[in-house]
RNA sequence: GGCGAUGUAGCUCAGUUGGUCAGAGCAUGCGGCUCAUAUCCGCAGCGUCCGGGGUUCAAAUCCCUGCAUCGCCA
């Protein structure tokens, strides 16, 4: 039986929008969550929001409202975001929730009742306009940075955490558990802070300079430091003390987090459980940033960083496969638009999504459509073994996913695909077609490289969830169904004979860079549209005949590189039209389509071609789209 | 200032205990195929493996030193 699973992402601090970096995180927290549902195991995944603390005050502030309404604000962005990067938690949590803030009360007492929290007076550098404390080393010239000002030397109480009364308990802990911390640099950079004696922790603050968050059991004077609020999330979204889920899940717990907040997580939080009397988590995952490269890009670095810019540009799938792909966990990567692109064109359309395509593309060509007998077991001359090599590449995949290292086991299935192209290329089914003794060789073939699309696709599942469920439908499987299952992927073949499969589709476009990168195509793309005509009567309008008319037949006009002639049917009756599209659309792309054509417009002679009547698209610049009607209507039918 | 990491083809990086280790992908050039999203397959180049010194029969791989970049700490 396959452990549960808990994994977390760090609960997000509501002072900014989300960007990339929450964006990475979560993502691979669930990717990590999709890969052990894949073993079959109960997981629960657990993000949020951190949403106590004068910064929260301060931004809330800046924007005229209160922390309240702001925090709200704020955490319904993280929580709506997600949902749209098919990212699915099994609980949303925020430091503002009733029953997060009475378990943190409750650990406070706990902590207290044990003698590990003190109340002492100490002394500082505060600065009143940043209303925070300096070290000597923050200040520049002795003054505030910010406020060009001395800060004043002022006496304050507050209560202490002893963390010191557990370093070498945890010095000893992650020695005996090396996995405990990854990778490895993570915690050699955690040991060796450790090896200077470690302060105590100040946990509180006092109302005097701060109200917005939780008021401490013992002394009503003074809210909870914003991190020993914060961290306490992970265990109080389970239902700490006695739900069933922290019973379950909490022996099994994971924690992702960016390496900036490596200290709270390798330091105070294990103490922090330690004092509580609750065992330390499992594991804590530590990853790298992402360099955002602002050279040579039309738009501001702000605009590229946002989550919503990038899933609206390039694709849920593509952004998750990009990220995954590109990053090795726990070290930095650099970003870079062109690079999305790079990765989107070769690996995504050039090989994942054009082997599909070819692939079905006979399928449908040479079987009707219809799922061929075959044996399995076919004695073959090909040398190519593509069930052998499926299991070598799922448990080359998992093996990397079971260490976070999802670079690897992305490399991993391509390495496959590669190989499956190549099966097509040493096979060439297209040569068997034409020969009749070649039946039972080409059923095979194309069995074998059906199968392997379906293994392709439950392996890029945790990645790619929407690419994957719309492979297994043209694959004839049902995507409602755990085809992801490790289990389930590794069986062959599974695709049932005699099953009529969907027709195929196109599964990752290419991108032209030029389209995205130059700065002339984004110009325009953000510029306002021209202005609205004057107004006219309705029976001006009444004067327009437009009619749907069905694409029969198109060509090239020779010596005309911008024309197409296109027969169309008007319900009843052929006509020839001339369009200037031939630059943005080959002929294959239109026919059949049903598009929309001015149908009383004075015919007119192009390039020796009489043209009667006019298809409608909208052109800009580099750009065109021609006008196609969304339903299947008669060819004929006016629009209005 | 202390500790640590990194420095390998144009780019991003693999290179386990020193001996086919000089590699992969992308990019570039050439050839082939035509099922496919001008895609796929094959071939080819390009590298003083940061500089210098040392150990060894043998070092990208170990040691010393210098330089550069980065991280943590002060």
């Amino acid at each position: 039986m396959t452990a549960p699973f808990y994994i977390t992402t760090p609960i997000y601090y509501v002072n900014a929008k989300p960007h990339l970096g929450h964006t990475y995180t979560t993502i691979a927290t669930d990717v990590a969550r999709r890969f052990h549902d894949m073993k079959g195991a109960e997981t629960f995944m657990l993000t949020g929001t951190d949403e106590h603390g004068d910064k929260i005050v301060k931004a809330a502030e800046k924007s005229g409202q209160s922390p309240r309404e702001y925090a709200d604000r704020i955490s319904r962005m993280f929580a709506e975001l997600w949902p749209e990067l098919n990212i699915h938690c099994d609980h949303f949590i925020r430091t503002t929730d009733a029953d997060h803030i009475s378990v943190v009360i409750g650990i406070l007492q706990k902590i207290y009742d044990n003698g590990d929290i003190y109340y002492s007076e100490y002394e500082g550098l505060y600065c009143f306009d940043c209303e925070r404390f300096f070290n000597e080393r923050e200040l520049v010239d002795g003054k505030c940075p910010d406020h060009g000002k001395a800060p004043e030397t002022i006496k304050e109480s507050n209560y202490f955490f002893k963390m010191s009364r557990y370093q070498q308990w945890l010095v000893d802990t992650i020695k005996q558990n090396p996995d405990m911390i990854r990778p490895e640099r993570y915690k050699n950079e955690v040991l060796s802070f450790l090896k200077e004696p470690l302060e105590d922790l100040c946990i509180s603050r006092p109302k005097s300079r701060l109200q917005w968050g939780i008021t401490l059991p013992f002394d009503d004077r003074y809210v909870t430091y914003v991190w020993f609020d914060a961290l306490i999330n992970y265990i109080s979204a389970l239902g700490y003390p006695d739900g069933e889920n922290f019973k379950k899940f909490w022996p099994h717990s994971h924690h992702v987090v960016a390496k900036d907040i490596l200290k709270p997580h390798g330091i105070y939080w294990p103490t922090m459980l330690r004092a509580a009397g609750i065992d330390v988590y499992k594991n804590l995952m530590v990853h790298g940033y992402w360099n955002v490269e602002d050279s040579k890009m039309s738009k501001s670095v702000g605009n590229v960083v946002d989550p919503e810019y990038l899933r609206k540009t390039y694709s849920t799938d593509a952004i998750r496969y990009f990220l995954m792909r590109e990053m090795v966990f726990g070290l930095d990567s650099s970003f870079s638009e062109s690079a999305i692109i790079n990765r989107i064109n070769s690996d995504l359309a050039n090989d994942l999504g054009n082997l599909f395509s070819r692939v079905l593309g006979m399928f449908h060509k040479y079987f009707k459509s219809t799922v061929p007998e075959c044996d399995p077991g076919m004695k073959n001359d090909f040398q190519l073994d593509l069930n052998a090599d499926a299991q070598t590449a799922i448990s080359g995949f998992c093996s990397a996913m079971e260490n976070f290292e999802f670079h690897k086991a992305l490399a991993a299935v391509w390495e496959y695909i590669g190989k499956m192209n190549k099966y097509v290329d040493v096979t060439a089914p297209w040569e068997l077609a034409k020969k009749k003794e070649a039946k039972t060789q080409l059923d095979f073939v194309i069995c074998n490289l059906l199968e392997g699309l379906r293994v392709v696709s439950g392996l890029i599942y945790p990645v790619m969830p929407e690419t994957a469920a719309i492979m297994q439908k043209h694959l004839g499987m049902a995507p409602d169904k755990p085809f992801y299952l490790i289990d389930e992927i590794r069986k062959w073949p599974q695709i049932p004979a005699n099953r009529i499969l969907p027709k195929s589709i196109s599964l990752f476009p290419r991108i032209d860079p030029e389209t995205i990168l130059k700065p002339e195509a984004s110009a325009s793309a953000q510029k306002v549209s021209s202005p609205v005509a004057p107004e006219i009567e309705f029976d001006d309008f009444s004067k327009i005949d437009l009619r749907s008319a069905k694409v029969l037949h198109a060509e090239k006009i020779p010596k005309a590189d911008k024309l197409l002639k296109l027969d169309i049917d008007l319900g009843g009756h052929t006509r020839t039209i001339v369009a200037g599209i031939a630059k943005f659309y080959s002929p294959d792309e239109l026919i059949g389509k049903t598009i929309v054509v001015l149908a009383n417009l004075k015919p007119a002679k192009l390039m020796g071609v009489e043209s009667k009547g006019m298809l409608l698209a909208a052109v800009e610049n580099d750009q065109c789209s021609v006008a196609v009607l969304d339903r299947d209507m008669p060819a004929g039918t006016r629009l209005k």
